[in-house]
RNA sequence: GUGGGUAUAGCUCAGCUGGUAGAGCGCCGCCUCGUGGUGGCGGAUGUCGCGGGUUCAAGUCCCGUUACUCACCCCA
């Protein structure tokens, strides 16, 4: 009796060919972050539930898991949350805390690893938000102490690795928490968190409304409202804000270091490579999140604005703490999912051909098979991916078949020619020439899968028009 | 979790006021007896999501259910 097989909502799978587009940020993102000597780890599947939850993120719809057989002494429901039941992990820095006070022993700080791993939340799927979804973080840990400069270095590290992504413009937009509570403090702001809370509500609700919340839930006046709402709307491409904020005549030893670090952000990252990455100070951004110190980034993709951010990131004095010893912590995530799934449906992105055969050594008769394998080794010496025609048929079949597979050649051997010398054809421009198969090898672009972007989307467009 | 939409061939979908299922694309074959793509001709494929009800008769109407999907909420 066969099951009924149904797509399940939120567990995205990719076809070979879009798989390939994952494959190839992935390395190219492993890469990046290789050549600034991060180390890659991968932590366990499962934390213990009161690890998950323990950090602020309650609302977080974690997956239990559960055994079909269970162990005497194991309850039924309820008390797992309690007694160290097992859940999967929601994102990498939770893990990754964890991860760091477990092993402290053994690593050397400041510690500087990229994951990049399935996370799973239970929550309600959407376009770029999934059940199951794989984020790419890079993070640099210390230990009691993390100097500020390696805020600028990983985030210049982020900035570099997905401006060597095939994706439409991006926008780093960064802000600093000592500069916000700075400001509402010397503002005299009664709840600051409150405040800052109000205040990343601003792009769902209108200024007039986020001032009358300021007002109501955070405790400050009018005046103090409306200068919130002054700093918020800060926004440039450049250290100009410094000015902007100077200008609101607000002093604050906190605010002064924010300043000064943000600046030191803006300004080390847009020195980073001519590129299509926009960096911007962004003072509205707050992120929810009550870990955050200092830095704090988000990150757009121009067209798929509708995903909100693609990544996003921070500084977090305590990242993990063992109650003598503190680890601060700065890094930054890319929802590898959450752009590469839409920009994959839209057809913004694709492979360019679903198998990694280069060529299609094609068979002429099954007695010859041996012959047609024995070129495939050649080829696959030297580094050729390549595969044997699976069945002896006519040519013009075995032309069709590699034509099919994306595969750009077919091998033709002595046996298949008319003057009984090895051939191989571009099917795309049905050239064909003499070749040896111990040292043929096709142009570079054809030896791999590689990503193109088939159509002319206005995210693409958008690359041309915004490239200086 | 709350509200809306959808469910028919591998894919995209049509199928009116009920009368035992269709198109395009794709696939296979032939025209062309070992070098594809264009063209022509021919062919195969469906428990019409699932369960129940009304009816002489249900893809179509009613009820239920499941899945998918969109929006709200929240985030990578």
């Amino acid at each position: 009796m066969a099951t009924k097989i149904s797509p399940l909502s939120g567990f995205p799978e990719l076809l070979p060919e879009q798989r390939v587009v994952e494959r190839e940020v992935v390395a190219s993102l492993a890469h990046s972050f290789e050549l600034h000597g991060f180390t890659n780890i991968e932590t366990r599947a499962v934390e213990p539930v009161d690890v998950l939850l323990g950090k602020g993120e309650t609302s977080k719809e974690v997956y239990l898991l559960e055994r079909l057989q269970r162990e005497v002494g194991e309850t039924e429901h309820g008390d797992r949350t309690a007694t160290g039941g097992l859940g999967l992990h929601f994102d990498l820095t939770v893990p990754f805390a964890r991860y760091v006070l477990e092993h402290a022993g053994h690593l050397q700080f400041p510690f500087r690893r990229f994951q990049i791993q399935p996370a799973w939340r239970g929550e309600r799927p959407q376009e770029g938000r999934y059940r199951q979804f794989t984020q790419a973080d890079v993070d640099i840990v210390g230990r009691d102490a993390l100097p500020f400069h390696h805020d600028v270095e990983v985030m210049r590290v982020m900035v570099e690795a997905l401006d060597a992504l095939p994706l439409p413009p991006l926008s780093f937009q960064f802000n600093n928490r000592k500069l916000i509570q700075g400001f509402y403090a010397g503002l005299g702001v009664p709840d600051i968190e409150a405040a800052i809370r109000v205040i990343d509500k601003l792009d769902k609700l209108p200024a007039e409304k986020v001032a009358e919340l300021l007002v109501s839930d955070a405790g400050a006046t009018a005046e103090q409202a409306e200068q919130c709402l002054a700093l918020a709307t800060i926004r440039v491409a450049d250290t100009s804000f410094v000015e902007r904020v100077r200008a609101l005549g607000v002093t604050d030893a906190l605010l002064d270091e924010g300043l000064a670090e943000l600046a030191a952000v803006v300004e080390g990252c847009s020195a980073a490579l001519p590129s299509d990455i926009t960096i911007e100070a962004n003072l509205r951004i707050a992120r929810g999140l009550d870990y955050y110190t200092g830095t704090v980034v988000e990150i757009f993709m121009s067209g798929y604005e509708r995903l909100k951010s693609v990544g996003g990131g921070g500084r977090y004095d305590a990242l993990a703490s063992d109650g003598r010893t503190t680890y601060p912590g700065v890094g930054v995530s890319f929802g590898v999912s959450r752009s590469l799934i839409p920009l994959l449906a839209d057809g913004v992105l694709a492979g360019s051909r679903p198998v990694p055969s280069a060529v299609l050594v094609a068979v002429s008769d099954e007695g010859s098979r041996a012959d047609s394998e024995a070129v495939a080794s050649s080829l696959r010496a030297h580094g050729v991916p390549c595969e044997v025609a699976p069945t002896a048929a006519k040519f013009g079949k075995q032309i069709k078949t590699a034509e099919r597979r994306g595969i750009p050649f077919v091998w033709f051997g002595p046996g298949s020619t008319a003057d009984a010398t090895h051939q191989v054809k571009d099917i795309r421009s049905g050239e064909q020439v003499d070749a040896d198969p111990t040292t043929w090898t096709p142009p570079h672009e054809d030896l791999r899968p590689r990503v193109v972007s088939p159509t002319n989307s206005p995210a693409t467009s958008n690359t041309e028009e915004t490239t200086k």
